[in-house]
DNA sequence: TATGAATGAGCCTTCATTCAT
DNA sequence: CATGAATGAAGGCTCATTCAT
């Protein structure tokens, strides 16, 4: 069974774990693919033994499903947070895509996983959730970009374009950024608004 | 074996049928995944029968490599030939962003299998050859933007900035184009085009 | 896929080795029981490589139906037959025995396999069919001994009664009949019918 | 370790529990089959934890042997009785018949996990107990038979074929006697004594 | 006594690949 | 060239059993 516990004590630390192991599995997956892991590969990157996955997850595909489910669900919430809290339109893109990348250099693992198994996550029976939340995350900037036109006497850009170029390159910043590397995630932020709203004033 | 056959007829027939193979393969690749498809669901799905494919390719993986190969090849010798026309660097990076989303565009499926493949093309051990005319093209694309830099007083960008954003936002096309949409692919090119190096004229 | 070959002439061959694996199978499930008995072994029984069962049969489950289905479903044919061609009551029964024990005895590992998964056959949800062709065979066998009953003054019996031991002490034959015994099959199911009509006039 | 407390009323306590579990899990058993229940499922019918079990039975086998032996060694202690006290033979078989019956019915729930385990009963290691129990069962059986042929001029039965015949139609009875049906226990017995040595006086 | 997390062997099944036809 | 039966390694998953709590 993959519920657990319910005593609280109990709970908080099966949840702890339970965590863990998705983590520990996002990095495992996001290196080799999540269909050339093994569960036995898995386990042995987690400590556990071959079945002990099972105690967490009822499937190989649920733990990737919660894997998903941990990138995109906090984003989605961290979002509407945001534009709750600011009201300048440019100011809330700028924020938001701060908020976007940080996020994204934070669960480069997960991102990376994300991406890889775009077919399932489009398709599968089991991931309705993952693609409303997703869907959301769009919806919401997709608004933004349309409230930051409205403050400008001629756009600049087509919205389509503008709305998938920015998630075309946000999320691509999972697969070049390094941790080490000359640029900061806010500098790397920064880069994507000005290409997207232009030279800031 | 898959080298087939030597005599000039014959193997233009074979060659022909062998970019039949793979495109087809690519478009069921490109919608349920590489290992989530069966080579008796691929074969099926070209009318042959489960052994034929050996005719073309000595494995699933030479089928894949293929595949990658025939997008990124010939895109980077197009490139080449571009780059040695055009001459101003502003036209030269708004001739290269067209020919690449036509070309991400008119190869779709193989893109989506690309992307979806990374972590193989990154690591896999007979992926050197796609590998390196990957990064080519990659190198092709920063010169480009390097030169523009040099027509400005001021880059307004950073340059490996302005180049992730690129690639992420040219090679995401492939996954929210749809053939009879509003944008067509030189609308989607001007947009990016315009991001990057500000509006025109 | 289990559904085999279309070409008449390799369908026949498809045929006669499904059938062979099918019997070979009940032997050893009639020994070992169906779920002691892995798949591997199965095979290794009927000298196959392990996945070779799969070219037969869809699953372990559809290879058990099938030779449930051997069991039950001939019998029934040959029983219709009987009693089209008979026309007196105790002769009816009389042959009806005949028959059935008959084919229990020829069919010994089958029936010890039906027998002995007697919970699956009465709830799976694959084994209507099966179902559906038992309760058709004890209705004939029902019949028959009320038309026995009408060419008597009393019966002599409960019919519910009569019928219950009938099919317990056939289908029990299967347990302990042994091919080189003192006792025919036709003694035996002479000795049935004697107890259930009486001493033959 | 199973072997529960020694303490007098512990044991007591102990052993009482441990009847319980046993008759819990026939039922589930009879049901759904042995092999196709899992421990937890046991467990989770008695309201116990998995581990639960293993304070009662040492194995999942010796539960099922446990089972068993509930089963037949009751039957035979009480035929025994049974047969010192009756002196008359036909009067034995019909006595002892309707013992059987009875038990049969009492314990269907055994009864049907025993027949279904019958390759284990037959050939198991740890079954002799159970094999020799059985055995010694159907050894009175058939010496009193033997003795009711004596009291007649001319059997009228193969002493083989009538014993196994008793022994199908009998044990057959749980599989389908119903509490609340028609027929009582001991009018099943009656119908059954009856076909074996004909009309009652 | 009781719990339930953990184990690890073993299960059924899939599938890339081979080869006789 | 093409077929499709056959292989056998590997996969995900289950489950009887153990043991620290």
């Amino acid at each position: 069974m993959a519920s657990g516990p319910t005593r609280p004590r109990l709970r908080a630390r099966y949840e702890r774990r339970r965590d863990g192991v998705a983590r520990a599995a996002a990095a495992v997956f996001a290196q080799r693919g999540y269909d050339q892991t093994s569960v036995q590969e898995l386990t042995q990157a987690m400590g556990l033994a071959a079945g002990g996955l099972y105690h967490y997850f009822e499937s190989k595909e649920q733990l990737l499903i919660h894997i998903c489910d941990q990138l995109v669900e906090p984003l989605l919430v961290r979002a509407n947070e945001l534009l709750a809290r600011v009201e300048q339109p440019e100011q809330q893109l700028r924020e938001l895509v701060h908020l976007w990348v940080a996020h994204v250099v934070e669960h480069r693992d997960h991102m990376l996983v994300f991406d890889q198994e775009r077919h399932v996550v489009e398709r599968g029976i089991n991931w309705r959730r993952v693609r409303s939340s997703r869907k959301q995350f769009e919806r919401l900037l997709e608004q933004t970009l349309a409230r930051v036109e409205q403050t400008r006497a001629e756009p600049g850009w087509d919205r389509r374009v503008a709305l998938s170029a920015l998630l075309g390159m946000v999320n691509y910043t999972a697969q070049w950024y390094r941790a080490r590397g000359r640029l900061a995630p806010e500098q790397i932020a920064d880069g994507y608004v000005e290409l997207i709203i232009g030279q800031p004033g």
